[in-house]
DNA sequence: CTACCGCTACCTACCGGTAGGTAGGTGCTG
DNA sequence: CAGCACCTACCTACCGGTAGGTAGCGGTAG
């Protein structure tokens, strides 16, 4: 097996079933056995990847932030300026959080429990970018290129309304008639939430 | 014990452990003995007053609901129309959700779970208040009194943004410089929110 | 008044089941 | 032969739930 299929490993089997699992079980409600079944494998075979199931957590959740900031890169660091760039970052995160929806079930999880199982501190990694991005909408709203607001308030706003709809995806399932995730359903989702902080940051 | 003193009976104490052991940790990262040992009896004594782990939760759940609807129920049924209605369930909402941030993690374990544990389908349950909330600012909208948008969508953003900061909460407190549940801090959000949806609204 | 009854709330001790983790062996491959 | 991936068998810890016993209360019959 070894190296000329890395994608079918059975470490990345292991690692894209604990995803799934722990995002739609959480971290207490998913067993050893579980992912290791789903693989095809025995648990202490598992455990021979990963020393231990706080690690695999671990390494799942690092995979998830390192794949998000390599996605966001791009739409940070382009030259656009204004709502163009507000715009952009909106959607890459949308269609990001699109793809990988139980990436976002994963974040909320940890965004619940915070500290308990302190497996990542969420927090800590984050706040940087949380930072320059409300002094960036400080400074816009400074020039006259947005409407005045409370910067931080506003990000924690956009934070909960593109996590809210994925995480809480198998709860609109009941709530709405189609699926949430159906490409029709995710096109209005999109435009609603681009519309929404159209409105309230242009003047 | 019995009458006199119904709010400080074992009952009603499990039910408020429960209650926040359920909304910290989640069901399966509850343990009954847990919640015994936070009212300060063994879990055998607890499993007296309820008869399983699962009819517990179901009536901490069953609890919640009416404590929301009746909350709620006052806002909904006033006569007051357009925005000022919106802004008193909007507010009635917010303020219930700060007075009982316990009761909005429980909720939004549920809404990812969704089906799980099946105690409370909280899709039905709510649906029907949903589809009432929708048609009504459809109506509104046809009449000019808000700005045209998806109702449904609106609703889902607004749902997001009232359970994100309190569902969050351990996890905001590590973003945020002051505690996201300090009278200060819960003031800024209110007056975001409806800040934010006024803009969105307000044609 | 008292002796007994029935009931509630609580306890200790235990059950079967399952969790995460370990020890040690087998077989394939370079 | 060395090393890796996998296995079976086993461990301890803890889970939800049950069995069975006890202390204390209110009512009531002798």
């Amino acid at each position: 097996m070894s190296e000329f299929d890395p994608q079918l490993s059975t470490r990345h089997q292991i690692l894209a079933e604990a995803l799934s699992c722990f995002a739609s079980a959480g971290y207490e409600g998913t067993s050893l056995n579980d992912i290791a079944a789903g693989v095809g494998i025995r648990r202490p075979s598992l455990l021979h990847h990963f020393g231990s199931k706080e690690l695999l957590y671990q390494e799942v959740f690092e995979n998830l932030l390192s794949d998000w900031f390599d996605r966001l890169a791009d739409a940070i660091g382009s030259l656009e300026t204004g709502w163009i760039k507000v715009e952009l970052v909106l959607r890459a995160g949308f269609r990001f959080f699109a793809d990988n929806p139980n990436y976002v079930r994963m974040v909320r999880r940890e965004a619940l429990d915070a500290g308990d199982h302190m497996a990542v501190d969420l927090a800590a990694v984050l706040r940087p970018m949380f930072d320059l991005a409300a002094s960036y909408f400080e400074r816009a709203m400074d020039e006259g290129i947005f409407v005045r607001q409370d910067a931080r308030q506003l990000l924690i706003t956009g934070y909960g309304a593109l996590l809210s709809y994925f995480s809480d995806e198998p709860f609109l399932e009941g709530l709405l008639d189609v699926s949430p995730l159906s490409p029709e359903a995710l096109a209005a989702r999109e435009e609603h939430v681009v519309a929404f902080f159209r409105a309230a940051l242009i003047p």
